[in-house]
DNA sequence: CGCGTTTACGTCGTTCGTAACGATA
DNA sequence: TATCGTTACGAACGACGTAAACGCG
């Protein structure tokens, strides 16, 4: 039993059960993967895959077993070798993002920007998913952290840091009658009006509409779309009243848009960085989320990752305090 | 980075830093650790241990990461050959336990004798400590499990499972004017005679100090042996009344001495079996712990050992229940 | 006949042990 | 001088890739 055999073996395992698209992704020949496969089933004493004629059909039980112990080896290895790369100070490196197309477009720009300064040989991955898929998608594929909104509790997985806080608002054309709006605008004033939002206000236990259900008023969801621009769009084309994450929106970009605040009744929501447990990070990551939210200490998290301590969070800025201190 | 490698790494500091007796371990020369170490450290890019002269001094922080890492790799790697082991019904493995002098002695015998009769080619390797030490040297120890007492809750570590519950009796010779005692003796009557019991019941928290204090007496501790033997030995030679686990004592042994039951103050204990987490455990493991409480469910136990599912322990027989089934 | 796996074979790299050397206390 | 680690070298093994054969759809 060698890493070499169990690494193949996961590669098998991923590319379902075929040795030749394995043995490519591995950087190997398709006899030299089947070969070793054949020899860890000899060292082991069973069968790991299930054949059909000569191909492989599905992985055995005990195969499942195996995989399992192997690829936590795997993870190992690849956190040693985190480790010594960090040790090194080597540039170069991956960067896999899993989050929202929200973060990715407007929150996660400046942060990466500053990251691929700092580290011009990483390369780094951005992958988008709506909110609910994220974590399992941290999970299945090897992204190295997930940054995700709540409107409640942390998300129950790995290592979840709280980044910062934020708050939806709502947007009109400047010629529209709310644009006058002075400060917050009501529930019940806007309930008056088409919404034009998320995909994900649509479900019952989203925060929008609860906040509607809470004051006593119902909201008429004229549309809902999975892209940010494509509310701003509509918006701008006086089909309803965008509301939208703070975040979304800037007075430069956004000068024919009225930006308008929602009361209290609209909570606030959390943006967390989920990663890991019991994985070393390249420094850059933690670069990274201290660039995002700079109230993070990186010791903190590393020692909650060995699982040393329990992370305790920093008081969370919302992120109107981040940008202000940004830009002083 | 290779698995030998880390194993040699292992064994290094295991070691203390002397190669040459790692070297002896590991069954391999010393100059191959040598170079390995020097490999590994070079694919690494950074040194594992400090050097004074030619001899290895101590870890370096570096090092430290890197072991932990590489301990859990071949801690995955024992599993998976102990699964492929189980697979293929080998009949050779070791079995490592940690416990008491007591269940060493009085409880093990009997299930041990069963499994080297179903098993005749696994080597048994007991090691007895005092309760204190007992987890520690699950953790350090490559032990394959604990059994320990406690008087109170569960061992807080890894997967505790309950065995038995038993109760401590006292014993007098037969000439001794307690002998007559019919049914239970009481606390107060108790602490007119002095006190013959384990080391550990001088703890001032320990379950026999607390029953007296809790009967508002004082009771007399004659003198305190390691061994249940001096106990019974000291008791004999008329010094006192032995107070020790039910286990420790038969009528048909011990047929010089009188067994008198404790009351309900003197509180049960209870005979855990201790066992890492996310270890794979051979099958003659679960098959010895079967033996010992026949409640077990091996299935539940592997699936708590895996994490799938939290242990819920059926109800626990006590000791004298254990005896009389057997004897039945 | 193409796709995918297995088998066969030659080459190359690596590991391992023996032996000699070096340093240290 | 004894102990412990390093270096050097040769033999053996193992891994890998190329090429060909085999089954299956």
């Amino acid at each position: 039993m060698t890493l070499t055999q169990l690494r193949y073996l996961a590669a098998i395992s991923d590319a379902g059960m075929n040795i030749t698209q394995a043995a490519e992704r591995v950087h190997a020949t398709q006899p030299g993967l089947s070969k070793q496969l054949k020899l860890l089933e000899d060292s082991l004493g069973f069968l790991l895959f299930t054949r059909k004629g000569r191909s492989l059909e599905s992985i055995t039980p005990g195969g499942v077993q195996v995989l399992i112990h192997a690829r936590r080896m795997l993870l190992e290895a690849q956190n040693i070798r985190a480790y010594a790369a960090n040790e090194r100070r080597e540039p170069a490196g991956k960067l896999v993002i899993v989050t929202t197309p929200t973060q990715a477009r407007y929150v996660l720009p400046h942060p990466i920007t500053q990251l691929k300064a700092k580290y011009p040989d990483v390369s780094v991955h951005l992958q988008t998913h709506s909110e609910g898929e994220i974590l399992s998608t941290l999970n299945s594929a090897q992204a190295d952290l997930a940054i995700v909104s709540t409107s409640g509790t942390a998300p129950n997985f790995g290592l979840a840091i709280p980044l910062y806080s934020w708050r939806r608002v709502a947007i009109v054309p400047k010629q529209h009658p709310l644009a006058q709006t002075l400060s917050e605008i009501s529930m019940a004033a806007l309930a008056c009006h088409p919404i034009i939002s998320y995909e994900s206000t649509l479900r019952a236990d989203s925060s929008l509409q609860k906040a509607f259900l809470q004051s006593g008023c119902a909201a008429q969801i004229a549309m809902t779309a999975s892209e940010v621009d494509l509310i701003k769009t509509y918006t701008r084309a006086g089909l309803g009243v965008g509301i939208l994450a703070e975040m979304a929106v800037s007075t430069a970009l956004d000068n024919d848009l009225a930006i308008i605040k929602l009361p209290a009744e609209m909570v606030m929501c959390t943006t967390w960085a989920v990663l890991p447990n019991d994985r070393v990070l390249r420094d850059y990551v933690l670069d990274l989320l201290c660039d995002v939210a700079p109230q993070l200490d990186p010791v903190d998290i590393r020692r909650a990752l060995r699982g040393e301590q329990r992370y305790i969070p920093q008081t969370v800025p919302s992120w109107i305090e981040l940008t202000q201190s940004i830009t002083s």
